[in-house]
DNA sequence: ATTTTCAATATTGGATCCAAAATATGGAGA
DNA sequence: TCTCCATATTTTGGATCCAATATTGAAAAT
């Protein structure tokens, strides 16, 4: 084993912090709105500022976190309009992905795909929360990096992030869960037959009823 | 007058150097492909390194610059797949930008927006090619925000930036700035008129004429 | 002559320390 | 009691120093 338990750990301390942080924000250890006190943080996570201020800015490029010159970072907190627009951009960038990917869809991309649906599928049944959100982002991703767009795929990834504090929200009521499992179903098939315009239109009714819900679970903080 | 000749001098240091970083790569003196040498480049700007790289991995974040671990940055370059990908995402996103300004258009919007085109035409007849793009983003950007989308108009910002260091060659011809400045006419005379699909379709062309010129100027490097 | 090894050097990554700014605290005056 | 101002404390911004890694060059072995 290589040493430490919770994986391998990144080979700078700032790409360290980096997935710390992630993993914090989407896990809601740390509340969208709440101030990041560097020194704090950076002595829970035995490292110096340094690192830390560098993964932060990191952060901020992705719309993670907001900063202000002298006054410090804070968690980014999305309001309902923040929101709409952040699934917006995403219904325009990944129907792009979808068309350009399903024509070069190969057998081998349909059993990844189908791989990671099972994973989606095991997460739901045990309700468990982040394996859901880890399994259900790598079978987008997958389908998302068949087109052949690396900038458009990271695009995509960034407005993703940007809206992972809120998607655990999501994943914790079974019912949502799935659901989300039907509608994957639906996009394989459609995948499956080459159908660009199903799979389009099968993201489309995923992205909109997860809107619908975290319309209806946010309107208490913004 | 405020002490320093350049303008106003930003309150940090990092906010410093990214501008001058960001001038440095469109105006070419850093080259696409060229190592950054943090040591020579921050007592050139007379900083230390770490604001030096803090302002670094903003523009990591924007795709201006590249990093790998260890081995540090390198101005980003762009091969004329990674070019048409980027033209291609603008075109998604600045069609979304635009049809939602129209309606939202006032006729205050629309004097600013000749009030750029102006500044335009005046840099075009000069030959001045850095205030040309300065004066083209304005009229661009402009319009976006107008959309009510400050994280669409963020995101297409960022795609601009990452072909500035290319956009400078593209003024550098004369046959070039006439065309854009009549472009330009046709997009604010269709604006006018609140035609959004006359204005997405004249800026459609306007994109596809920078994209096949610098297709035709670029082939030496990638 | 070519390849390999190992040391010397250059460059990045990170920790500590100090400076500057913002925020909190407390007291004087109205 | 409330407001305002001066001061103390906290927090961020930046510079310097040291450590770790990568790169280069030269010498030795094949």
């Amino acid at each position: 084993m290589s040493s430490d338990g919770a994986g391998r750990r990144p080979p700078t301390a700032q790409q360290f912090v980096l997935a710390e942080l992630r993993r914090a924000i989407t896990t809601g250890r740390l509340r969208p709105g709440a101030p990041i006190r560097q020194d704090a943080l950076a002595e829970e996570l035995q490292v110096s500022r340094v690192p830390l201020r560098e993964a932060l800015k990191t952060l901020e490029g992705e719309g993670l976190v907001t900063y202000k010159a002298h006054k410090g970072y804070c968690v980014a907190t999305l309001s309902l309009d923040d929101l709409r627009e952040v699934y917006r951009i995403r219904e325009l960038l990944e129907e792009e992905a979808v068309r350009r990917a399903v024509p070069r869809l190969t057998d081998a991309d349909v059993d990844r795909l189908e791989a990671a649906q099972s994973d989606v599928e095991r997460a739901a049944a045990a309700g468990d929360v982040l394996a859901m959100a880890t399994a259900n982002r790598l079978f987008h991703m997958t389908l998302f990096d068949c087109a052949g767009m690396p900038r458009l795929a990271r695009l995509i990834r960034t407005l993703w992030d940007t809206t992972d504090a809120y998607r655990s929200m999501y994943y914790g009521d079974g019912g949502n869960r799935e659901r989300v499992v039907k509608e994957h179903r639906a996009t394989l098939d459609a995948l499956r037959r080459r159908s660009a315009d199903e799979a389009v239109a099968t993201l489309d009714v995923h992205r909109d009823h997860a809107v619908a819900e975290l319309e209806s679970l946010l309107p208490a903080s913004p």
